[in-house]
DNA sequence: CGTATTAGATACCGATCGGTATCTTTGTAC
DNA sequence: GTACAAAGATACCGATCGGTATCTAATACG
């Protein structure tokens, strides 16, 4: 029955949706020991510190993230239907969340000041990420010639990631996927005029 | 020396400080004490408890950014201007924020899950507020002919709240204003494309 | 089988949490 | 000036915080 890397394992899962519900600092190790069934003896045991943990839990949810973003991405041929994937995915936060809690860069990013210095650079390191994928994505569709030369990808990159984290924010709080569905509206249509 | 008055305002005023900063959950009232200088005795002798003084930190909060908000707005004569006025006041928030750790709204609403049922109402009551007061602007702007009849209020207003919030989000974390300026730019080039 | 190692449980640490009861100080009215 | 009410300080409550030392039990290996 001793199973140590599925312990951790589910440490990290268990820790990394309370921490992506409830926040990083409003969660204490007691919640994580209920949800796991596990005691502090097994948490300390695997990690060093609450800090620790909250980095390595904040790791495991961004690439479970960016795992299922990469799936839908590779799913499609043409650089305009990969980016009406990503939009996909970021509605799918909403009907059917991926992780709980939504967003795990919206969620840290606003909870870190500079009391968190060390989760704060992993935060700019997944906005980062999201952003190269995006630029890289765009240049691809230019190059081969899906996408207008005259587009600006760092720009648009900008405006899609904005537009579609504060509507997360919106529809998280309402309850609802209204404003996430018409930002992604808005989005298609923007993408739209830059196909050829 | 003694004003309950001024001594209840301070509170208001740095708890809302802290809270816009911290988080909620994560600020103490020890965290209160310290900024006012004041002890437990005199915070617990204006407010009931804790989650009184945030419910009431957070709507000094909103007061403020309405106020600041509603100042900006008045200077202008046209929908198009006021609808700027509102994109300056949001890059405000990073420039030169008119409360201490930038938009209570987007705050509030990555902090508020289930667990939080009253702070979680006041920030819809916030986002109500706001997107109503965009709706009205737009309207007005049709109204008088200076907007295109063929808009919809309610999908704009939804479109530049997210924008801007998303933005705000990603020039705080990152501490530059690169990203709510091209979300300024971009829905700038939005609302040329409305005007009459 | 026996033994060393390690996963995980238990019990405890000082500090801090939100909250309350009580006391002292201040301003006011007569 | 004295009595009274209100403002704020002090001292304490039980619960919980992150963290650690120690103990038990399960596995791996000879």
């Amino acid at each position: 029955m001793r199973q140590p890397e599925a312990t951790k394992a589910k440490i990290l899962k268990q820790s990394g949706e309370l921490f992506n519900t409830q926040g990083y600092k409003a969660t204490s190790i007691r919640d994580i020991t209920r949800a796991t069934r596990l005691t502090k003896g097994a948490i300390y045991r695997h990690f060093t510190s609450k800090d620790d943990l909250e980095k390595k839990a904040l790791l495991h949810l961004t690439e479970t993230m960016f795992g299922a973003l990469r799936d839908r991405i590779k799913q499609q041929r043409t650089a305009p239907k990969k980016l009406k994937a990503v939009f996909g995915f970021f509605e799918s936060y909403i009907s059917n969340p991926p992780v709980k809690g939504g967003c795990p860069l919206l969620n840290v990013s606003t909870e870190v000041d500079d009391a968190h210095p060390a989760l704060r650079k992993q935060a700019v390191e997944i906005l980062d990420l999201l952003r190269d994928s995006i630029i890289t994505l765009l240049k691809n569709g230019v190059k081969h010639k899906q996408l207008r030369r005259t587009i600006n990808p760092e720009y648009l990159a900008s405006i899609i990631i904005g537009s579609l984290e504060g509507a997360i924010m919106m529809s998280k709080l309402r309850g609802d996927s209204r404003d996430i569905r018409m930002a992604i509206r808005h989005l298609e249509q923007l993408i739209h005029e830059i196909t050829l």
